[in-house]
DNA sequence: TCATATACCGCCCTCTGCTGGCAAGGC
DNA sequence: AGCCTTGCCAGCAGAGGGCGGTATATGA
C-alpha cells in the first residue's frame, strides 16, 4: 500500500448510524425471495471521488449498527454491527492484523477493502493501493459465517464509500472464520476469485451492494454463497456449505476447466460473471423505473417503454402480412405464427393437438389429466382453466342457486348407479359419466333412446301407468306436458289456443296439419306462415320454404314436407300437385313466449274472441 | 443498453356437446 | 283428442384460438 494514497483518503469514508431492526415484514419478504437489501449508494465515480478527496484519521472511529440478516428463522433480535473505519497507513496494518486476530478467537468478522477505484478486496499479503475500509462484525454469539448464505444490511450513511450501483463483488470467506474478501469486475474477479481461493481454500461469497429508496441514505448489500464451479463436476443445490465448500475445493484442483457460477436462490447458472451479476439483481425487488402515467413500477428501461407504449399505443413491431401491429416482437412472432405461419411448436405427446404456445399445451394436456386446478369456491366445480372457472361463476345468481346448488338434506341417488349426492349439480355431472348412445332400451319392446325421461314414459306404455292426475277433473295422463295441455284447455279461462288459419279462406285450425289438409282442398296455395310456437330453426326453415312456395315452386313445398315431417310418406304426399301450394297462416297460442306473440296481435287488433272463431271447433 | 427469444398469466372469444324444458308432429 | 316421440332452444361446460401484457434470459 502506498502511503501517499492513503494521505489524501477522506476523513472518514463512512459513518454510520444506529438503525432499527427492520419489521417482521421484511424479514418475511427477505426470507421468501433469499435477497439482502440495503439502500443508497452511489456511482463509480462519485466513489473513486470520495476516496480520493480526503485523509483518513488516524484513528479507527467506530459506530456499530445494527442489523438483521435475510435468513434468520427468527424475526429479530438476530444484529450484525456494521462499522467505519478510518485507517492511517499504520493504522491498517493494525487492523488487518486484528480481524486476523479476531478470527483466531474466534469471532466472525468481515472487512471490506476498497483497494482502488471499484475494487475491494482484502488479502493477507502485501497492501496494495488500499484507500478505504468499511468493517462489518458479525457478533459471534449470534452468527458463524457459514450459517448464512445471504445476509442483509441495513445501514444509513453519510459520505458513504462501499459499491458502485452497479458493483458485484466476489467475496472470499474463510471456512473457519470468516473473512471476506472483495473484489468488482468480471474475468479480472474471476481470476483474483479463483486465485483467493487456491490460495485459502475458502469459500466463495457473493456481495451485491443496490440503491435503495432515494429518500433515505440506505443502502442494500447483498451476500449470499457463490459456488464456483468445473463444469465437468456440478455439485447438488441440497449440498450443506461444507459440503458445497469441499466439493469447491476439489474442483478447483483441475485448472483451465470452464466456471459455472450457480445461484443459490433458485436453479440459475450461468458461466459468465456479468451473466451471473445480471441474474442476481432478478431476486430482488428493486423497480426504479416508474410510470408517469400511472405510477406502475419496473425493473428494466426496456419494460418501463413497452409499458408506455400500451398507454401511448405505439407498436412499433408491424406484420408484413397483415395491418396488425404489436406493442413487442414476442407478441408480432406469436401472431406471425397464429395467423401466418402457422408454426406449432409446443406438440401434445398423447395426441396430435399441437399449439402456438406451451401455456396452451398446459392447458390441453390437463384435458388428458384430468387435472382441474381451478375450484369454485361455491360449489364443487372445478376447472381447468382460469377462465372457465371465471364464465362458471356467473352461474351463481340467487335463482341457479336454488336450482342446483343448494344443499339437499335428502340424498339425490345417480340413476345409474349407487352414488348419492347432496347436490343437484354433483349429481348431474357425475351422471354425466355415464352417458351413452341410446343405452335406454326397453325390456318390452325395441324402443331405444339417449334418455332416460323418454324411456320412463315409453314405459308407462306397456304398464299403462297415468302418474299425472288432472286436480279438476280427474282425468289421468302418462305425462305432464300432457296434463299441462289438457288442464289448459279445459280449465284454464286465460288460455289462448294456437290458431292455423288458412290465408285462402281465413278459417282457423287448431293443428297446422288441420290447416294443411283443409288448404290443399281449398286450393290455397298462398297461405303464409305468420308465426309459430317453434323453435327458432323451425321457424326459419319454415319462412325459408314458404318464400319458395310463394313462388309456386313445387319442388320446395315437397322440400319443407321432408324437412319439416321427416316423413316419407308425407313427402310422397308432399309431392302431389296440390301441394305446390303452401298452407295458411299460423297464428301462435298458449303460453310463455307464443303467448306473449298472440298478446302482440291482440294489440294490433285480433281479439282472443276472433282467434277462437277462427278455430275449427 | 438494446434487441430478441421465450415463458407465463390473463382475458375474451368461438365452436361444440350435453341437458332439461317445452313445443310440435305423427299415429 | 290423446298418446308418444322427436326436435328445438337456452343454459352451461369443454376445448381451443388469438391477443395483451409482463418478466426473464441471453447475445451483441
Amino acid at each position: 500500500m502506498a502511503a501517499t494514497e492513503i494521505s489524501v483518503l477522506s476523513e472518514q469514508f463512512t459513518k454510520i448510524k444506529e438503525l432499527e431492526l427492520m419489521p417482521e415484514k421484511g424479514l418475511k419478504e427477505e426470507e421468501k425471495d433469499g435477497v439482502c437489501r440495503e439502500k443508497d449508494h452511489r456511482s463509480p465515480s462519485e466513489l473513486e471521488a470520495a476516496c480520493t478527496s480526503g485523509a483518513l484519521q488516524d484513528s479507527v472511529l467506530e459506530e456499530e449498527v445494527e442489523l438483521v440478516p435475510a435468513t434468520s428463522e427468527e424475526s429479530e433480535k438476530h444484529m450484525l454491527t456494521l462499522q467505519t473505519v478510518h485507517f492511517t497507513s499504520e493504522a491498517v496494518e493494525l487492523q488487518d492484523m486484528s480481524l486476523l486476530s479476531i478470527q483466531q478467537q474466534e469471532g466472525v468478522q468481515v472487512m471490506v477493502q476498497q483497494a482502488g477505484p471499484g475494487l475491494l478486496w482484502l488479502e493477507e499479503g502485501p497492501r496494495q493501493s488500499l484507500q478505504q475500509y468499511v468493517a462489518i462484525s458479525i457478533q459471534q454469539e449470534l452468527y458463524s459465517l457459514q450459517e448464512m448464505e445471504v445476509l442483509q444490511f441495513h445501514a444509513l450513511e453519510e459520505n458513504v464509500m462501499v459499491a458502485s450501483e452497479d458493483s458485484k463483488l466476489a467475496v472470499s470467506l474463510a471456512e473457519s472464520a470468516g473473512l471476506i474478501k472483495l473484489q468488482e469486475g468480471q474475468e479480472k474477479n474471476q481470476l483474483l476469485i479463483e486465485r483467493l481461493a487456491e490460495r485459502t481454500k475458502e469459500q466463495l461469497f457473493f456481495v451485491e451492494t443496490m440503491s435503495g429508496d432515494e429518500r433515505s441514505d440506505e443502502i442494500v448489500l447483498t451476500i449470499s454463497n457463490l459456488n464456483v464451479e468445473e463444469q465437468e463436476d456440478q455439485p447438488t443445490t441440497d449440498q450443506t456449505d461444507v459440503e458445497k465448500a469441499k466439493s469447491t475445493k476439489n474442483q478447483r484442483k483441475t485448472k483451465g476447466a470452464k466456471r459455472t457460477f450457480h445461484c443459490d436462490v433458485c436453479m440459475f447458472t450461468s458461466s459468465r460473471m456479468s451473466s451471473f451479476n445480471r441474474h442476481m439483481k432478478t431476486h430482488t425487488n428493486e423497480k426504479p423505473h416508474l410510470c408517469h402515467l400511472c405510477l406502475k413500477t419496473f425493473r428494466t428501461v426496456t419494460l418501463l417503454r413497452n409499458h408506455v407504449n400500451t398507454h401511448t399505443g405505439t407498436r412499433p413491431y408491424k406484420c408484413n402480412d397483415c395491418n396488425m401491429a404489436f406493442v413487442t416482437s414476442g407478441e408480432l412472432v406469436r401472431h406471425r405464427r397464429y395467423k401466418h405461419t402457422h408454426e406449432k411448436p409446443f406438440k401434445c405427446s398423447m395426441c396430435k393437438y399441437a399449439s402456438v404456445e406451451a401455456s396452451k399445451l398446459k392447458r390441453h394436456v390437463r384435458s388428458h389429466t384430468g387435472e382441474r386446478p381451478f375450484q369454485c369456491c361455491q360449489c364443487s366445480y372445478a376447472s381447468r382453466d382460469t377462465y372457465k372457472l371465471k364464465r362458471h361463476m356467473r352461474t351463481h345468481s340467487g335463482v341457479h342457486m336454488r336450482n342446483l346448488h343448494a344443499y339437499s338434506a335428502a340424498e339425490l341417488k345417480c340413476r345409474y348407479c349407487s352414488a348419492v349426492f347432496h347436490e343437484r349439480y354433483a349429481l348431474i355431472q357425475h351422471q354425466k359419466t355415464h352417458k351413452n348412445e341410446k343405452r335406454f332400451k326397453c325390456e318390452h319392446c325395441s324402443y331405444a333412446c339417449k334418455q332416460e325421461r323418454h324411456m320412463t314414459a315409453h314405459i308407462r306404455t306397456h304398464t299403462g301407468e297415468k302418474p299425472f292426475t288432472c286436480l279438476s277433473c280427474n282425468k289421468c295422463f302418462r305425462q305432464k306436458q300432457l296434463l299441462n295441455v289438457h288442464f289448459r284447455k279445459y280449465h284454464d279461462a286465460n288460455f289462448i289456443p294456437t290458431v292455423y288459419k288458412c290465408s285462402k279462406c281465413g278459417k282457423g285450425f287448431s293443428r297446422w296439419s288441420n290447416m294443411h289438409r283443409h288448404s290443399e282442398k281449398c286450393g290455397s296455395g298462398e297461405a303464409k306462415l305468420a308465426a309459430s310456437g317453434k323453435g327458432r330453426k323451425t321457424r326459419k326453415r319454415k319462412q325459408t320454404i314458404l318464400r319458395e312456395a310463394t313462388k309456386g315452386q313445387k319442388e320446395a313445398a315437397k322440400g319443407w314436407k321432408e324437412a319439416a315431417n321427416g316423413d316419407e310418406a308425407a313427402a310422397k304426399e308432399a309431392s302431389a300437385p296440390k301441394r305446390e301450394q303452401f298452407p295458411g297462416e299460423m297464428l301462435p297460442g298458449a303460453c310463455g313466449e307464443t303467448t306473449a306473440r298472440v298478446k302482440e296481435d291482440v294489440d294490433e287488433g285480433v281479439t282472443c274472441e276472433m282467434l277462437l272463431n277462427m278455430m275449427d271447433k
